[in-house]
DNA sequence: TCTGGGGTCCTAGGACCC
DNA sequence: TCTGGGGTCCTAGGACCC
């Protein structure tokens, strides 16, 4: 039997903010998306304002400048590396780790310990005190009641971080999923949320004692697992190898909305290229591309289009020219004249290694390409993402995005390192 | 004026085959 | 007039996650 912990990153990115700047500390802080167009992270004192996840910054310009709340663009090259000096610690401490997200993952305690509390509590200190990222456990016999004790050890203070449902009795777990809402449920979503609402299923409780086949019926083999996840049977199992990506993608709602096809492509070139970048770099091909555009679904007054399409490769391949070539091919069969775009993407699909890839009798990547994208990368990686770029590079591009306030990278670049000085 | 980005899995239905 | 049964593969859309 598994002890399932489940660690996540209190307020991550907003935490995060916080170690080079300890002078925001209790003060309240939020990181924005891209574009800073929505709210994607809290601290706590922003939580107590109102703040809610997701919500467009433009509505809430009032209770910023009011309580001078610390507005932050996002700044991923900082929460990467703090993500991955948190998770060293935590794989150091127990090889049996499952990397879920940037801010969470999943434990199993089973061969590490006999007093899984105890173990946890030393650990969440440990990594306090060497990241300075503030963390909470969750523990249970099934990732989704990790997930529900993790809930508790971050909302009630008398935890102290750290809560568990294992070796639990059936009373007190009960007790404990009544006061769960059900749309706080792993696996729970909006829609399922509003169905069963409908069918007077209110919290967790009520759903451990709902129907498997009804929600069989209701919700497929995903909604069937939830329910047994509740009820204290594992359906989902830990996963020591990480996850071999299938697809990558790379969109962006552009900075203002664009009319002009060459404009437009301009961004789809430049996703190409990054989003093959990132294959390339995890070794490897991909065997379809898709290219989608659309217009501004938030804008009632203009007309709406937005379409895409998949073109398959006959050799797989992760070459930026042969990419961008098959983008504008797709591209053209999208593009329609008249209307503002606002949004537009990419997706490499059908994703494996490249070792596994036969040649075609016809190959579509040449030997001079390989070695020019290794070039490529290496330049980009040394210079800074999109220093080198196929096409004409266009000085100012309107549909980039807009970041007023990016912190610096602290840990990730030596100019921005910090200085401590004796005195 | 201003509404993110990147993933996964499941299912139903159509096309096609024997 | 009659209109099978069983299988696979692919795709689009819908749900979820962070």
């Amino acid at each position: 039997m598994s002890i399932f912990a489940l660690i996540d990153c209190n307020n991550f990115y907003a935490s995060c903010e916080r170690v080079f700047q300890p002078k925001l500390n209790k003060k309240p802080l939020i990181v924005l998306s891209n574009n800073d167009g929505c709210v994607i992270a809290r601290s706590q004192e922003a939580k107590k304002l109102g703040i809610s996840m997701g919500v467009p910054v433009f509505k809430i310009k009032n209770i910023i400048q009011k309580h001078s709340i610390n507005t932050f663009s996002s700044n991923y090259a900082l929460y990467g590396d703090m993500s991955s000096r948190v998770m060293s610690i935590l794989a150091e401490k127990c090889p049996d780790i499952e990397i879920y997200s940037i801010d969470e993952c999943f434990l199993d305690l089973e061969s590490i310990t006999n007093d899984p509390v105890k173990w946890c509590k030393k650990i969440r200190q440990t990594i306090f005190k060497w990241v300075g990222i503030p963390v909470s456990i969750g523990i249970g016999p099934t990732k989704t009641l990790a997930k529900v004790a993790n809930k508790i050890a971050k909302s009630d203070i008398t935890t102290k971080g750290v809560f568990s449902l294992h070796n639990t009795n059936d009373v007190e777990i009960d007790m404990v999923l009544q006061n769960i809402h059900i749309e706080d449920v792993w696996g729970i979503g909006r829609q399922w949320s509003k169905m069963l609402h409908i069918n007077k299923i209110f919290n967790a409780l009520e759903l451990k004692k709902s129907s498997e086949i009804w929600i069989r019926k209701k919700m497929g083999i995903t909604g069937l697992r939830t329910l047994k996840e509740i009820k204290g049977i594992p359906c989902h199992r830990l996963e020591l190898e990480p996850i071999q990506s299938k697809s990558v993608r790379c969109s962006r709602t552009f900075g203002k909305a664009v009319g002009e096809k060459e404009k437009v492509f301009d961004a789809i070139r430049l996703f190409v290229q990054i989003a093959a970048s990132k294959i390339r770099k995890k070794k490897l091909a991909c065997r379809a591309i898709q290219v989608f555009v659309s217009t501004d679904r938030f804008n009632k007054n203009i007309e709406q289009y937005s379409n895409s399409a998949v073109s398959t490769l006959i050799t797989p391949t992760s070459d930026s020219i042969v990419l961008v070539l098959e983008a504008r091919r797709i591209f053209n069969r999208l593009w329609k004249d008249r209307y503002l775009y606002r949004k537009g993407g990419v997706l490499l699909l059908d994703l494996f290694p490249k070792q596994t890839i036969i040649p075609g009798f016809f190959p579509d990547t040449k030997k001079e390409n390989y070695q020019l994208m290794q070039a490529i990368d290496k330049i980009n990686e040394k210079f800074g993402r999109n220093c080198l770029e196929l096409g004409i590079k266009s000085k100012k591009s309107e549909w980039k995005m807009k970041q007023h306030n990016v912190s610096s990278k602290f840990t990730t670049r030596w100019k921005d390192i910090i200085k401590v000085s004796a005195n």
